[in-house]
DNA sequence: TAAATTTATATCGTGGACGACATGATCGTG
DNA sequence: CACGATCATGTCGTCCACGATATAAATTTA
């Protein structure tokens, strides 16, 4: 009854869609001169934290399914990044193993967290606070649906 | 010299990309329900507060490009939410009309925005002050484009 | 152990986002 | 007025995200 008419600015929604969108133009730049799209990147992040993980942990991870990773991860082993193996113990599963060349990608890759820190003020503990707000409100969001 | 390895958990564009996607996901029954997609909803919201724009102007207000928002808005149209018309003043431009139907809908989508504060625990003043700060932040990094 | 179920990954179709480029209208200046 | 520059929108190709569904391996159950 009292749902007020939802105005744009006011919309969490609306912040997080626009303002991920943004991030994603002020990535292109960099990740563009390594050949990286964004999910690609974050796929490597999460590798270079563990390599060799299954497309399952690497999904849970990265928020993200096989019907989305599988054609990604593709791509990446296209490109000589990845190499994707089925685990013998285990042949539903399987491993994601950085090659040479994604091993090398994270010091090509370095300076990319670091430029976009100056790019939003360069104030990182407000940064790093407003981050783990938004992943408090995710994991909410990621919660509800459960319940 | 001193970046260090980057963490996803310590990253606020990966609390953006994967904020974003689960409140995508946790839109998207209720959307399913009035056939619409994240998008489109958000343009009609924008239309909502103001009819009758150009595309140009929906754009500035979405943080969208002609190139992602013709083929969304003509599928909008074919689903007799929205009416395009060039501007007579300045042919030009196209102009975005809701039609009934599309007005008629924020009848029925008054609750939606309800049912996601319930989603994100119903705090609503913390809520809004998260939306303005990611808001905030989405301006830096537009703005540093620019810089 | 054979059949049924569950699990992990992959495939297919639709919609969205964006760069590069095309088209047509308008504007500015000679 | 003409012509070149600029502007708004649209088209095309690629990648990503996700629901629905398929396939094959492992596990459970009979």
């Amino acid at each position: 009854m009292t749902d007020a008419a939802p105005r744009l600015d006011q919309m969490l929604c609306f912040a997080l869609y626009s303002a991920n969108g943004a991030m994603n133009r002020a990535y292109k730049p960099a990740l563009d001169a390594l050949g990286l799209t964004y999910p690609q990147y974050v796929t490597l992040v999460a590798l270079w934290e563990r390599d060799g993980r299954t497309v399952g942990q690497l999904g849970e991870a990265l928020f993200l399914e096989s019907n989305t990773l599988t054609p990604l991860l593709k791509r990446m082993e296209a490109a000589g990044l990845v190499r994707r193996q089925r685990d013998p113990e285990d042949e539903r599963q399987v491993r994601v193993f950085l090659t040479d060349d994604g091993r090398a990608m994270q010091a090509r890759a370095a300076d990319v967290p670091t430029r976009m820190l100056k790019a939003l003020g360069c104030d990182a503990e407000a940064i790093a606070a407003l981050a783990t707000e938004v992943t408090a409100a995710r994991d909410r969001v990621v919660g509800a649906k459960a319940a």
